[in-house]
DNA sequence: CTGTTAGCGCGTTCAT
DNA sequence: ATGAACGCGCTAACAG
C-alpha cells in the first residue's frame, strides 16, 4: 500500500526523483537509482495505474463493442484486434451490444467519460445522428463504408461481395439463386439485400423476395433453413450465405435429409472459417484477423481519420 | 473539457454541491439542483471517471483471461459474465492467453496496479506460488477445483463428469472406449485422464493410453480424430470427447467415411452446445452461461472466499 | 442544507 | 542532477 511519497521518504530523495527511477527517465545518479529500488523492494511498492491515468488523460484501453461474443465472425476480429493491442501495450474493454441501442451506449459513455481512449465499433446499432454527439470525445473506428463521414473505418464492401457470389453463382448455370443473411437490417443487410436485388434486375429477371432467408447466424440454424427449402413449390437451386457457419449448417442438414450437394442444392459461404475448409464448403474469403489488426492499428493512431477497403476472395472447393 | 470546479462557479455553488448533484445524492435544494444542472448542459461537462477511479479506488473493472475467444465453451462463459457485469455495473477487460503465461501474468499485473478490481482466470495457466504472490491485490476467481487453497472458484469436477460418461458408456456395453481431450496438462486435463485410468483400474482392465487423444478443440479437429480412427487395428467402440465441437466434427466426418453412428462408433460429447442438440448428439450438458454469473457475483461481492461445484446433466440422444 | 479543505497518487515544470 | 510545488478532477470528512 505504499506509495511514490514513502517511496520517497523511505530512499531519502524527493518524489521526482522516485518518478524518474520508475519511468526509466535519465538525470539520476547511480546511488540514488539504487536507494530507490531498495526502498521499491522492501516496500512491495506498485504504482497506482490510475493516478497514473489521471494525470496523463489517458487509459490505455480501448472498448470493443461487437453484438455477439460466440460467433465465430466477431470472434476473429477481436483476436486480431487483441494481438495487435497485445503489441502496443493497450487492454481491451469488450461490450456485448446484443444488437441492443443501450448497450452500444453504454460503451459511447465511456469513451465520454475518458474510460477508453477509442472505441471500435464493429457491428453499428445507434443512428448516427447519435454516434456524431459522440464524435468529439475520442476516435470511433466502424467496420462498414462510412461514405463521406467525418470518421475512420475498416471495412468489406458487402454490396461487392454478395454480387461477385452471385455472378460466380450465375456463370454456373444456377438461376434460382436465393441468399442468407443475418440482420435484413444495418449497413449489411441493407447492402447485401441490395446486390442481390441489383443483380436481378440488370439481368431484367423477377426479384424473388421468398428466396431472401434472414435473421440466420449460426450452424444450428442451417436446419430451419433446409426445412423450409423442402417445404417450398420452386426452390432454389443455389444459396448464397452470409457466414460459414450457417452455410456449414446448411450442408450437413441436407445431407441428412438427402439432398445432395451441389447438385440438388449449391452452397457458398462467407469468412473461409476453418470449418468451410474441413467440410470443403466454396467461400468467399474476409481476412477477419487483419481486420480486426488494422482496427486497432487504427484507433491508436493520431494521424488524420481514414478508410480503408478489405478485399475479399472467392475460394473454390466442392459445394457448387 | 469543463470540470467539476467550472460547474461549481458558473452555477455560483460550492464543488461539493456539484459533487452531490451528479451523483444525486441528498441535502441539496431544489433551486441550486437547477443551476448546477444548467451550467452542466451548456458546459457539456462529462465528468472524468479516472479522477472517480482514484478517488475512491475502484475501477468498476473486471477482468477475465481466457485462453481463446473464438470457442464457444469460453465464449459462453464470457457471456455469462458480461450478461451479470451489465447487471451489475461493471465492465470488463479481457484478456486472450494463448495458454500463454506472460500474458495470464499481464492480467495479473493490472490487478496489482488496480487498474482491475478483480480478476477471474478460466483456465489457469501459472503455477500456483505465481498466483499466491498476486492474492493480497485483489480477488481472483478460479475456474477450477482449487481444493484447500484460499481462494474462490466456480467450477465443474471433470473426474466425476468423465466417470460418469464413462460409466454411461460402460453400461451401453463398450468396452473399448477411448477419450478425446484437450490439454492433457492442466488440472482440468489431469482430473480426465485420471478419470480414465481409474476407471479401467477399477474394472481390472488394461489401460489403453493409445485410446487418449489430446489437442483437439475444434470441430475440424474431428477429421483428424477419425483418420486415426480408420488407421487403427482395433480402433475403440466409442469415445467420450472433451467438447461438443470435437463430437460435432466427429460425427460429420465419421458420416462422410462411411462410419456408422452410433453403431460402428458411438460418441459423447460435452456442454450441450446448440450443435449438439442440432446435430442429435448425446452430451453432459454444463451450464456454462450460469457459471460465468456466478463467477462475476463471486468476483464482485465482498463476502469471504468460497468454491461453488456446478452439476452437470447427461443429455440423452441419438450417438450412443 | 452548504461550503472549506484535505486527500487520492503520480507527472512535470521550473528554478537551483 | 535534484527537488519544491502545482496540477489532474473528484470524493468525503467536517464545520457551520
Amino acid at each position: 500500500m505504499a506509495n511514490i511519497r514513502d517511496i520517497a521518504k523511505m530512499a531519502g530523495v524527493s518524489i521526482t526523483t522516485v518518478s524518474r527511477v520508475i519511468n526509466n527517465q535519465p538525470y539520476v545518479s547511480l546511488e540514488k537509482i539504487e536507494a530507490v529500488k531498495r526502498a521499491i523492494e522492501t516496500s512491495k511498492y506498485e504504482k497506482n495505474i490510475n493516478a497514473v491515468h489521471l494525470s496523463k488523460g489517458k487509459t490505455f484501453l480501448i472498448g470493443v463493442a461487437i453484438p455477439f461474443f460466440n460467433h465465430p465472425f466477431f470472434a476473429l476480429i477481436v483476436e486480431g484486434i487483441a494481438n495487435e493491442a497485445l503489441n502496443s501495450n493497450y487492454k481491451m474493454v469488450l461490450f456485448q451490444t446484443n444488437y441492443e441501442e443501450n448497450r452500444e451506449i453504454e460503451a459511447l459513455d465511456m469513451l465520454k467519460q475518458k474510460q477508453i481512449d477509442a472505441l471500435i465499433i464493429c457491428s453499428r446499432i445507434c443512428k448516427w445522428n447519435v454516434i456524431d454527439t459522440y464524435l468529439d470525445y475520442g476516435p470511433i473506428i466502424f467496420c462498414e463504408n462510412t461514405g463521406d463521414r467525418k470518421v475512420s473505418s475498416i471495412y468489406m464492401d458487402h454490396y461487392k461481395s454478395f454480387s461477385k457470389g452471385l455472378e460466380y453463382l450465375y456463370s454456373k448455370g444456377h438461376r434460382k439463386i436465393g441468399i442468407c443473411v443475418g440482420r435484413k437490417v444495418g449497413t449489411n443487410g441493407v447492402q447485401r439485400i441490395s446486390a442481390y436485388r441489383d443483380f436481378f434486375k440488370k439481368l431484367n429477371e423477377p426479384f424473388e423476395s421468398e428466396y431472401i432467408f434472414s435473421d440466420y447466424y449460426d450452424f444450428e440454424d442451417g436446419q430451419e433453413i433446409v426445412e423450409k427449402l423442402i417445404n417450398m413449390n420452386n426452390p432454389p437451386s443455389a444459396l448464397l450465405v452470409s457466414n460459414d457457419q450457417v452455410a456449414a449448417g446448411i450442408v450437413t442438414c441436407s445431407k441428412e435429409k438427402g439432398i445432395s450437394i451441389p447438385d440438388d442444392l449449391a452452397v457458398i459461404g462467407f469468412d473461409n472459417q476453418p470449418i468451410a475448409k474441413i467440410m470443403n464448403i466454396t467461400t468467399i474469403e474476409i481476412p477477419l484477423v487483419e481486420m480486426g489488426r488494422k482496427l486497432l492499428l487504427r484507433a491508436i493512431s493520431n494521424e488524420a481519420l481514414s478508410c480503408e477497403e478489405i478485399a475479399v476472395k472467392l475460394v473454390e472447393r466442392l459445394t457448387v
